[in-house]
DNA sequence: TAGATTGTTAATCGATTAACAATC
DNA sequence: TAGATTGTTAATCGATTAACAATC
């Protein structure tokens, strides 16, 4: 890797185009120009060569890039190339549903335990897990060697949460509490906001409106 | 409103300073410059200035902005004072999450029915309401004058599920579907790419340990 | 070799930050 | 009035796009 200092922008297209390389090889596409790939893609072809050479130069002059090599250039630049160990913390709604979706379809992340603070909740089965008592998660993350924690607690909660999972040593938190948390800048964050983000969404529907 | 083409940056930032002035709200604070602002929410005092200047004049000079008076102007501008009418595609894991979540937290928007493909699931009850059959979507759209559709189903029929619902005239789509789907221009469209984001993550844990 | 397409530098565009005059 | 803080213009910074030489 050339570079440490990519931008987010660009971290945040990877996985973009990662998807389309992945629809490429079911349909036994083997090379790809970046013209080709703009098409399918969205993004100009200079920024699909300006994106990929942040990483090294994975194509070829008068012939373009090779499907199968770029999808395992860009599997070794997410660190796909490894297996994440998750914990959910809150097994409500969301935490419910997120448990479901992360063994299901995202292979690489496992789920090895799921919290609750809710003594109700605690020894029920979710997912074939039994539920745990949040007051073991420190130990549990340490011991199980955790490299994720999900927060899917209610908002007040949550910051509590993340300190916790930080002095535990978790790597990153995958945040989808409706309030900001911070995080030692040893650890990675990403913030699902899902109900900003359908804020947006009324704004550009009454946008859209008044421009006619 | 002043200027109709607010960039998309603008935009994701309003539903983030409404969270903090109804936080603000609820401790009892009555104004706020931009410079505390900055303190609280981590962007810059110019920026908030500049951002909330796209839409007019909300402060006073020597003063600030009045808490209460600067959150009834963002609602407003995210059409915040309306009601949405919902409706939920796919009930399977997320789509019950979604459900539940949309019930629960998002005031403003409500979740008037739930549609599905699986026949065994049809007639089944979620939260209440009995699942419908995806066949008569279209029909409960019109009829039902629903604003928003939530595509909660696999990302094979996404698109053909997009595509029903802007054919019965719906005014927004909040997409969960792991692909990315097209909508004519009438159409808002935002969409929560769970498994990017956790891509992102990953790159993220990765990159902190090759700086250390 | 000629044609195609990358890798990379230079130009442009847009978004953020700084500065300051206007004004409460 | 003096002090504070906005609204707004100008400067800077960063990201995207265009151009083209390098090279397969």
């Amino acid at each position: 890797m050339k570079n440490s200092k990519i931008s987010n922008a660009v971290i945040n297209r990877l996985p973009r185009y990662r998807r389309y390389l992945i629809e490429l090889q079911k349909k036994g596409v083997e090379k790809i120009s970046s013209k080709e790939f703009s098409e399918l893609i969205g993004y100009t072809a200079s920024q699909i060569r300006q994106d990929l050479n942040n990483f090294g130069g994975f194509g070829q002059q008068g012939y373009g890039y090779s499907v199968d090599g770029l999808k395992s250039e860009i599997d070794a630049i997410l660190g796909l190339d490894k297996e994440y160990r998750m914990v959910i913390i809150g097994a409500g709604n969301l935490g419910h549903a997120i448990t479901k979706y992360a063994k299901s379809i995202t292979a690489g992340f496992k789920v090895c335990g799921v919290f609750e603070k809710n003594e109700k909740l605690i020894g029920t089965k979710l997912e074939g897990m039994e539920i745990m008592s949040y007051e073991g998660i420190v130990e549990f993350v340490e011991k199980e060697k955790i490299d994720i924690g999900v927060i899917c607690v209610n908002g007040d909660s949550a910051q509590e949460v993340a300190d916790k999972l930080c002095f535990a040593g978790i790597k990153g938190i995958w945040n989808f509490a409706r309030v900001d948390i911070e995080v030692p800048p040893h650890v990675a964050l990403e913030s699902m906001q899902l109900s900003d983000n359908l804020h947006a969404l009324a704004y550009h529907m009454n946008d859209i409106r008044k421009k006619r």
